[in-house]
DNA sequence: CACTTGACCTGTCCGC
DNA sequence: TGCGGACAGGTCAAGT
């Protein structure tokens, strides 16, 4: 899924396109993906205006006129996705040739949200491990995510330090399976993790407890460059992602190791990356820059 | 508590 | 071409 990057390309999209706009009614085809109650729906979510979209970790948090918020995990193939003029809107037309949508809703579809010009939002989700849900806004920090969950590492207070200090509680995992780990820092997922351990030119196996205080700064520096970069290209589309207008994002271009494997490392020319399991997901890394622990 | 593995789903790709 | 298995951006529950 989508990971920090790429749920912060999506709120910027939706925040420019539904803020102030009024939701009219709303669908939901697949009860897992939107499992609150009919009247909680029809008493909070239809006839609200949206008041602000935000972001907590990988989290989307769009805050409505009813005091209640809707709490959105795209997990590995969620899309949210704002057409402009209803089912009639051929979309994707007229824009460059990277637009994935070319009409919704389709078989993803799993909640459509209307709007009183006739906008849409649509949510789909291939997988189905996604959801969206309504709670009381003031109710968001004490769900139990948000109740666990680390520091935003791309916040000014987020420093090495912090990461070192966060890092201490995982000391017997791998240094890849601790900053997946969204208790120690947020947002990071598979693609930044890889990425990031590249630019510090640490293994993805190293044990916490062997990864010196110079390379958690390497590392600290690596996942902010990364993800930032990341966000400048409107994150990575390696399949389902796309933007709020139905755009996919450019990282995949800039990626050193993620997907890579068999193609040579921008530092050793000579040198291909190789792919292996590390933390139960595929890693990525350069034998040579990141040598194995 | 720390750590690992399987489960949740659908679709695609790869080898036989 | 068909079919089985592995794998895919994330998190949780349950196991050791």
């Amino acid at each position: 899924m989508p990971e920090l990057p790429e749920v912060e390309t999506v709120r910027r999209g939706l925040e420019t396109r539904i803020v102030g706009k009024t939701i009219t009614k709303s669908t939901a085809t697949t009860e897992k993906s939107f499992p609150n109650a009919p009247a909680v729906v029809q008493t909070f979510l239809h006839g609200a205006h949206i008041i602000a979209v935000r972001r907590r970790a990988k989290v989307l948090l769009i805050d409505l006129s009813t005091n209640y918020s809707l709490m959105v995990h795209l997990k590995m193939t969620g899309q949210l996705v704002f057409v402009p003029n209803g089912a009639e809107e051929r979309f994707g037309a007229g824009h460059p040739s990277d637009s994935l949508v070319s009409q919704l809703p389709d078989a993803s579809t799993r909640v459509t949200i209307v709007f009183a010009d006739d906008s849409r939002l649509y949510f789909n989700d291939q997988r189905k491990f996604g959801w969206m849900k309504l709670l009381p806004t003031s109710e968001i920090e004490h769900e139990p995510f948000f109740a666990r969950v680390g520091p935003e590492p791309l916040e000014d207070d987020f420093t090495a330090d912090v990461l070192w200090q966060r890092l201490q509680r995982r000391k017997g995992t791998t240094i890849k399976a601790a900053i997946l780990d969204q208790t120690v820092l947020a947002g990071v997922g598979n693609i930044y993790a890889d990425e990031g351990l590249w630019g510090a030119k640490i293994h993805p196996a190293t044990r916490v407890r062997d990864v010196s205080k110079q390379q958690v700064i390497a590392l600290w520096q690596a996942l902010r460059e990364v993800m930032f970069l990341s966000i400048q290209k409107g994150g990575s589309s390696n399949k389902n992602y796309v933007d709020a207008a139905g755009n996919k994002g450019s990282y995949m271009q800039f990626a050193n190791v993620f997907r890579r494997e068999g193609l040579p490392c921008s530092r050793h020319p000579d040198v291909l990356i190789e792919k292996l399991r590390v933390a139960g997901r595929g890693t990525h890394i350069c034998p040579v820059c990141q040598p194995a622990p």
